[in-house]
RNA sequence: GCGGGAGUAACUCAGUUGGUAGAGUCACAGCCUUCCAAGCUGUUGGUCGCGGGUUCGAGUCCCGUCUCCCGCUCCA
């Protein structure tokens, strides 16, 4: 993001998160109470649009051959999280320099030994478990106790030879201070809770931090119930939860946030074409509904920064108002999860092609959708203003949600030009004829040129009003949101019309 | 977690040296209106984020805390 464009951007985030509440989109999250940091409630309108989200990726990933859907228990036995890496790599024993505030990662601090005694240092060669632990006891242990675990391994300074003087020192890379660091904190991503009545640690188990493991554990279920063959997938949409340090950016950065993901089985060796395949796919379904390519962007995870499960990682870019996030990543995760419940679980994932008679642990495509961050990249694409004209001749400022018609929460709108002559009736009667079609709004109040401004900015596609013209031949005026021209519709024609706007 | 900014009606904001809390918009009920908001009349709506303290008296001063925004940091 350009520097120059640093406040408008600003401005535009607070005008959409304004609009947001005011219209009943989105709402702070026990906000009466001062709120709850990081969490966020959808309103009226903002449920139609995550549903509608929602839906047209089910469509899009389940309305075909070789996909499954699923929706698998948010609680899950704690052991899949051993498996899954997450108990072990989702947790950063994180420290802060006291001198120049720089945070660290408790593992990238740098660190030497040396003789509390003679004070010269030496590089020690410890187990690396040992290692790992002295770091972690950073600041928790006394200097006596650090020496006396390193004196089980170096007893004598290798300079003085007294005997249990070694100690270690943490060095802050920034500006160079020794031992000037806090604590070491734990900073498990994984939310903790409790099984039964009794906090013992017996029962403890997760919120899970990705929906992805309940597809994986389901790997061979929903093979033989469905069966399918391979190469085939697995879709699911449900919460999951990550004990963030920092919220950030309304919707961006929250603690629980909705998944879509969809996780594909294939043989190896097919992988890399299935991960290509699934990469256009994905790309495309945010261009079919209204995104401008120009606005989403690939970012490849260098290699040296691949998770622990992954051979290859794209993640899809949206451009918001702060800068690019990441709203979808698309995995080569290999044979990484299937072969790690296979250990822990004891239980076999093996696939058997009945073609090859090869029997083998299947590759996993994975396409990791945020319906929570695609929520708002939806809703920051159709923010517009513009100048619109007025019925003096003038300009006023429209502000215009233009969601592709299929997200939006209203598909239209029906309006009595005027409260008399038997108008409201008429528009009564098509208002519930629409109604169990699709999400219709009536609206009587005021002039009409206010009532579509009020459409306009909750971008409902169409809306359709009543005249004197009706009373003649039964047709009514549908006003198209983004172009704000009028077609007349014969009465008869309208739901079909509109469904087919809708719909397309 | 650090630094900076902010929090007063549903929204955007005023609020003087500490002295009974305001405006516009929105909403609602009418009136008027024959196609692109801000005509008329009336009405609703605020423990000034929350909790302490100072004071005869706090939206205003002090302390703490929560939340949001920006920048760092972090983001298996």
């Amino acid at each position: 993001m350009a520097k120059s464009n640093q406040k408008s951007d600003t401005q535009l985030m607070e005008k959409l998160v304004s609009l947001c509440k005011r219209r009943g989109f989105i709402f702070q999250s026990s906000e009466i109470y001062g709120g709850l940091n990081g969490a966020w409630d959808y309103g009226p309108l903002g449920v139609e649009l995550l549903r509608n989200i929602k839906d047209e990726w089910w469509k899009a990933m389940t309305y075909r051959e070789d996909v499954e859907g699923l929706d698998a228990a948010i609680l899950m036995h704690p052991r899949v999280w051993e498996a899954s890496g997450h108990v072990e790599n989702f947790t950063d024993p994180m420290v802060d320099c006291k001198q120049c505030k720089a945070r660290y990662r408790l593992d990238y601090v740098s660190r030497k030994f040396r003789c509390s005694s003679c004070g010269r240092s030496v590089n020690l060669n410890l187990p690396s478990e040992v290692m790992d632990d002295l770091l972690l006891q950073h600041g928790k242990m006394g200097a006596d106790a650090v020496a006396d675990i390193i004196a089980q391994y170096h007893n004598n300074c290798p300079f003085c030879k007294k005997e249990k003087t070694m100690v270690q020192q943490l060095v802050c890379t920034n500006c160079g201070t020794v031992d000037s660091f806090t604590e070491a904190r734990t900073f498990n991503l994984m939310f903790k809770t409790y099984v039964g009545p009794v906090e013992d640690s017996g029962a403890v188990v997760y919120l899970r931090p990705e929906t992805a493991q309940g597809i994986f554990v389901n790997f061979l279920n929903v093979q033989s119930a469905s069966r399918q063959k391979l190469p085939f997938g697995i879709a699911q949409i449900g919460k999951a939860f990550r004990n963030e340090i920092n919220t950030k950016n309304f919707l961006f950065r929250t603690r629980e946030f909705e998944q879509m993901e969809m996780q594909f089985f294939v043989k190896p060796g097919t992988d890399v074409d299935w991960f290509e395949y699934w990469r256009e796919q994905r790309m495309n379904w945010f261009v079919k509904l209204g995104m401008p390519r120009e606005k989403l962007n690939w970012h490849q995870h260098e290699p040296g920064k691949l998770a622990h499960y992954a051979k290859d990682a794209y993640d899809i870019e949206f451009a918001f108002p702060f800068g690019w996030g990441e709203i979808e990543g698309i995995h080569n995760r290999t044979n990484f999860d299937l072969s790690r419940h296979e250990e822990y679980s004891g239980k076999t994932m093996k696939y058997f092609d009945e073609e090859t008679k090869e029997k083998y642990t299947p590759f996993i495509i994975e396409t990791s959708a945020g319906a929570s961050r695609s929520t708002m990249a939806f809703l920051v694409n159709s923010y517009n203003e513009e100048e619109a004209p007025t019925a003096e001749g003038g300009a006023e400022t429209r502000v215009v949600l233009k969601f592709h018609p299929k997200l939006a929460p209203i598909k239209a709108a029906i309006f009595p030009l005027v409260n008399r002559d038997g108008m409201p009736e008429i528009a009564k009667k098509i208002e519930q004829e629409l109604r169990p079609k699709m999400r219709v709004f009536y609206d009587d109040s005021g002039a009409v040129g206010r009532r579509y401004r009020r459409q306009d900015e909750v971008g409902t596609p169409f809306c359709v009003t009543v005249d004197s013209e009706t009373l003649e031949n039964q047709t009514v005026t549908v006003r198209d949101r983004d172009s704000m021209a009028q077609e007349r519709v014969g009465i008869d024609n309208l739901s079909q019309y509109l469904l087919s706007k809708v719909l397309s």
